[in-house]
DNA sequence: TCTAATGTATATAGTTACTATATAGTCAAG
DNA sequence: CTTGACTATATAGTAACTATATACATTAGA
């Protein structure tokens, strides 16, 4: 194929066929990862349609994140049995990527969802509301721990968000027992949590919730948290509801979506049960 | 949610739950990026757990193609709105990409069947086959073209198969006609062509081929192309099959896989016909 | 309490894969 | 025979780190 090795393109020509810029062309003869086939005299550059194919290949691997270095040091080692074993190479590297991508279109849906359904709520409004079967992830128990203890302990359990693939794209939110909600201490938390709509099987540390739950927002920076509290508080006592075991806590909107830490909004959901 | 601010990560704890270089937080400080919540006296770097939720979003961002400069245009922009606006395109832009990644996992595995296919194949076998149907995409006729019209013929078709998404990842091949094989012009192509395995509707220039061949391969430079088609045409005659109406010819092994031009090998499949 | 190891900081230079710019020579059309 | 579009080289700039050198701070152990 292509013996018409007499019809060859110039440097620009060749640069529209290949969609680079000129340069790029001229840099990647300087390195020596591809050459035109001629020089003349002048030193014009002259390519050949075969060398089409080999700029193709170059895209590939680039495209699956090779190196210009590497993909020169494979080309010093040409065979077909060194070609296949990249090709095998690329292929597992290639899939692993597209498995990323298809993680972070289910994170940007998440956001989506959320974002919009935060669009229409009312933040001074305080709800009843049944809260359906959902499965958390936890962090190991962060209660009254040191500095030292809570930073590890944060530290370990985003590392496992990450290598079992658990980032969903919901907020990282807190869980408070009753008990430190009574005492005042609404940020001594027991857990961290992060939201899983499809959690897998033989995960540990997966608790499912489902109960009855007071809901209402808090906008602004955690020092007035006790104030909207106090209103859910009254709430409850109006409606004759008893503090339940837990009540959780994440952001609606932080610093992703607002400027100012006064913006900020964290949902409330307090558990709760029929005062007896 | 994370009222918990007395509790702080320094540069290298934060560096590490990010799975970054200490130094690209310093970095992304110097460029107004990511700033920690606070710097001490002697302006060590302290980072809050909500900082994480904040860099993750960068991470997904830049993951999804976003510069640092564009993201840090949306930070200076934030509002719920423009959050939302900002994931609807990226949703398109991932989607796009995965896509793309798809192309390429596909070319990867026709490269890995070709290459797999050539390292059975013995050069100096010449064979009789029944070729089935398959569809070919093809060029503009660019029979007795001038060097400038098989340039031009050229750069269209390559343009195209980027353009519709024809690169299968088969080589592209040439066709010759019955007339200048037997006028020895082996290298007076009439078309070039790619296989398309999974042909789609509403593209015009497919077409298919099916029928007898015989089927032989060139080692060498094309200088030497002629000695191969002689020794097809003596079986050819032998066996009695008189030349069909077209010659396809491939590369098996090119640039990509062989160093030395004279271990390059070309695929020659001639129609033929029982003479009458 | 001293010391060594480890941690922090800044400043600066290097890296990859281009990309842009400046300067100069070449070529084809009117 | 000049103008515009091309070619070339050389050099500098860019993005997003990454590495290195130097200096100060903190902490764990002898």
């Amino acid at each position: 194929m292509f013996n018409k090795n007499v019809k060859y393109f110039t440097t620009g020509e060749f640069a529209k066929i290949c969609k680079v810029n000129k340069q790029t062309l001229i840099y990647y003869d300087q390195i020596g990862l591809l050459s035109p086939i001629m020089k003349d005299s002048k030193d014009y550059r002259y390519y050949s349609v075969a060398q089409y194919e080999f700029f193709s290949v170059i895209e590939l691997l680039k495209a699956v994140g090779m190196s210009l270095k590497d993909i020169q040091k494979y080309m010093a080692e040409k065979s077909p049995e060194n070609f296949l074993d990249l090709m095998y190479q690329q292929k597992e590297i290639v899939a692993k990527k597209r498995r990323e991508l298809e993680m972070i279109e289910s994170i940007i849906d998440v956001k989506i969802d959320l974002t919009k359904e935060a669009l229409h709520l009312d933040f001074d409004s305080i709800t009843i509301e049944h809260l359906p079967e959902a499965t958390l992830y936890l962090s190991k128990n962060i209660e009254d721990s040191t500095e030292e203890q809570f930073t590890k302990a944060v530290s370990d359990f985003i590392d496992e968000l990450d290598r079992s693939q658990l980032d969903t794209g919901y907020p990282i939110g807190g869980i408070t027992r009753r008990e430190q909600i009574l005492a005042g201490n609404y940020d001594n938390y027991s857990y961290l949590y992060i939201e899983q709509p499809h959690p897998r099987e033989g995960h540990p540390y997966f608790e499912a919730i489902e109960g009855d739950f007071i809901v209402g927002y808090h906008v602004g920076t955690s020092t007035t948290l006790g104030e909207s509290y106090e209103r859910l508080f009254k709430v409850m006592r109006e409606k004759g509801f008893e503090l339940g075991q837990y009540v959780y806590e994440e952001y609606i909107y932080d610093a992703v979506i607002k400027n100012r830490e006064e913006d900020y909004v964290t949902k409330i959901m307090i558990e709760i049960k029929k005062g007896c």
